[in-house]
RNA sequence: GCCCCGGUAGCUCAGACUGGUCGGAGCGCCGCACUGGUAAUGCGGAGGUCCCGGGUUCAAAUCCCGGCCGGGGCUCCA
């Protein structure tokens, strides 16, 4: 007998293992729960050949949905059947597929549902007896669609996803406003996107599903430059950061922060990862996301591990007291979240399991307030992708009768950031959004991912019992606008795409010098200039740079060599002439050797750095004394 | 999650098809010499359960099965 994997997640619908076996029989032993199905002796013990074995596991969140869970079920099964034309069917309760059980009233009556509507479509069908323990034998046939699993959940079951899709229609919109209609099988020739490579690179990736077949280069470069690893003793998808990488990581998290205080003046929060879901409106928004959340049980409570900001924030807004005055409240989370992809889809730092991302929640009065600050708030995703600097490309996503009554407003917006766009027009509203727009990165491979995105959320926010006191004195739902600048580890792909994009080109690769992990390195001619090295270094760390020494016994080639490496932006060589003259000798990277004393240097990292955040160094002063991580 | 490909020293990889002196190279690391001027100074040394678990065989890094991790594809991306 071929060997059975059962093991099945946790989760929440029906559970089906079918077995194609030549051979099946069961016999009834004694009663495995207190009140089993009364039995007839004919339904005692059963032999069959040729026949469809359908283990069956009814879970706990399957009751209430019955009829439609009964209804794929079927369909599920006799799909099979009809492929591998069996000569019956028999169902067998099975519950060791399941932690979470249904109560075995409710069990038992999906099962004779079931059987009902199998033998109403004229097949040969036996069930096996509920509540009782069954000895039984199983000989699969073992062809490769003899051992099949299904997963059956109520309404939106994927054996009735027939819903008929309504196409959207898209349009691009020039940076001077001008409209052009996009068919999409006619990218290629269309002459407007000509003129913009990049966003017609985007579209095809998104739109088109073309995809890149190679590996993006992010994922070579984040372990070359010691930044960030693959961690193989966690889950997929949850990375371990090496000094550089944490320190990139924790200035864009810095950068996020405060962009968001000082630039909108949001308030900051925070709030837990765990959520319980026994809690009502912590299991319908779980529910919104099947089966990609982690789940954990601890005791008897089951939780849920934050896929989003959004749980903690809302139930905060649910106790808060806000009056129309206050309006527009902004309240910004740098949230840590967790998604349980399908391990297939991870790739690199594009997509993880576990990620850090800023957001910013907007309550706003009514639409028209919404609409004010789904402005402010492009104005404010515009500055901060154009002050991280990386080419990026501009999507919306519109109801389109919303957009043939904003069109003004929307081009507008556009014209403002100078990029062209790509507008989906939606025929009708699927989503909490009547609008949204997304900044988007195209990688070294061609590849995209989503960055910053703004949703204008209209279905006002009565649902999660959200509301502010109005100038009449009652209490009102309010528009909530919804954004972010994306996960921070997406960032750092985009950053490092950027630069193997350069590298692609022919450019010297390089990293902001704000995010750079060492801004300056000093390096010595030789040992007797090491304490003047060390002198000039501590100089520059006293005007807010990170700066480190390279001490080691290395010629000055090598060590110069190993600072292109590590992308460092500055290299100082100090020996002799330098002690004499008091000039330094600055190796900019991408430009080449100037001699410049130190104000000018400082000037220079001035200018670059501009008043982005900045940290201190994460690694040694001394090179000699930094481990190697990887 | 499914399909295809891969996993050999800290890193990059050769060896595998045709099982048997194949456990190898470069980088890195350690030691010695060199006292350095803008992308690799020379010489020497240490490092490996050949991803893990089973199987086939007189014999497995090598062949077979399962698992884990990675890459690509499909699907997915509230």
């Amino acid at each position: 007998m071929p060997r059975h994997t059962l093991a099945l997640k946790s989760g929440e619908s029906l559970r089906l293992l079918l077995i194609h076996a030549d051979y099946f029989e069961y016999h009834v032993r004694e009663p495995a729960v207190k009140k089993p199905e009364q039995l007839t002796d004919d339904r005692k013990s059963l032999e069959l050949t040729n026949t469809l074995v359908v283990f069956v596991t009814v879970e706990r969140d399957d009751e209430g949905k019955l009829e439609s869970i009964v209804r794929s079920a079927t369909h599920a099964i006799c799909d099979v059947y009809e492929k591998v034309s069996p000569s019956s069917v028999v169902i067998y309760p099975y519950a060791h597929l399941s932690q979470e059980l249904a109560s075995p009233d409710k069990a038992l009556e999906v099962l004779r549902k079931l059987e009902e509507q199998i033998a109403g479509r004229g097949l040969r069908v036996f069930r096996a007896p509920f509540g009782w323990y069954k000895a039984f034998s199983i000989k699969c046939k073992g062809h490769p669609l003899a051992e099949l699993s299904r997963t059956i959940k109520g309404e939106e079951s994927a054996y009735e996803e027939v819903v008929e899709r309504e196409e959207s229609e898209f349009i691009i919109v020039e940076p001077n406003g001008e409209e052009h209609p996009l068919e999409l099988s006619e990218v290629e020739e269309n002459s407007v996107l000509a003129k913009y490579p990049l966003l017609k690179q985007f579209i095809r990736s998104e739109e088109l599903g073309i995809k890149p077949h190679k590996m993006p280069e992010h994922i070579r470069l984040m372990r070359r430059l010691e930044l960030v690893d693959y961690e193989p003793a966690s889950d997929v998808g949850h990375f371990r950061y090496y000094p550089k990488g944490e320190l990139i990581k924790n200035i864009l998290e810095d950068f996020a922060t405060q962009m968001a205080i000082r630039d909108l003046g949001a308030m900051k929060i925070e709030t837990p990862f765990l959520y319980r879901l026994s809690e009502p409106d912590i299991a319908e928004q779980a529910a919104r996301f099947r089966e990609r959340d982690y789940r954990l049980r601890v005791g008897n409570k089951e939780f849920v591990l934050r896929f989003a900001g959004d749980f903690g924030l809302f139930r905060m807004m649910k106790t808060t007291t806000m009056t129309y005055r206050q309006l527009p409240i902004r309240i910004y989370e740098l949230a840590k979240a967790f998604r349980l992809e399908q391990s297939g889809e991870l790739v690199g730092l594009r997509r993880l399991r576990a990620f850090t991302m800023p957001d910013i929640h907007s309550f706003c009065r009514d639409l028209k307030q919404g609409m004010e600050e789904y402005e402010a708030l492009f104005k404010y995703y515009t500055r901060l992708v154009n002050a991280i600097g990386i080419e990026y490309v501009l999507a919306f996503r519109v109801v389109k009768d919303f957009y043939v009554e904003h069109k003004e407003w929307i081009k507008r917006m556009i014209r403002e950031v100078g990029v062209p766009a790509l507008i989906e027009l939606l025929p009708k509203r699927k989503h909490y959004w009547v609008m949204k727009h997304e900044y988007q990165f195209v990688d070294s491979v061609g590849g995209n991912a989503q960055l910053c995105t703004v949703q204008l959320d209209v279905e006002d926010s009565e649902r999660y019992g959200i509301f502010y006191v109005d100038e009449d004195g009652k209490k009102k739902g309010c528009i909530i606008v919804h954004s972010s600048m994306g996960s921070i580890e997406r960032w750092i792909y985009a950053l490092l795409e950027e630069a193997a994009k350069k590298l692609k080109r022919g450019e010297v690769p390089k990293l902001p010098t704000w995010l750079s992990p060492i801004q300056v390195r000093v390096v010595p001619v030789s040992k007797e200039y090491l304490n003047y090295a060390i002198k000039v270094a501590e100089e520059l760390e006293r005007r807010g740079y990170r700066v480190d020494v390279d001490d080691r016994e290395e010629t000055v080639s090598a060590k110069i060599r190993d600072a292109e490496t590590e992308w460092i932006p500055f290299i100082v060589v100090v020996g002799r002439e330098e002690l004499k003259t008091k000039k330094l000798s600055v190796r900019i990277r991408g430009e080449g050797v100037r001699k410049m004393d130190m104000e000018e240097l400082i000037e220079r990292l001035k200018d670059e750095v501009k008043d982005m955040p900045k940290l201190p160094r994460y690694t040694p002063k001394l090179v000699s004394l930094k481990p190697r991580f990887s």
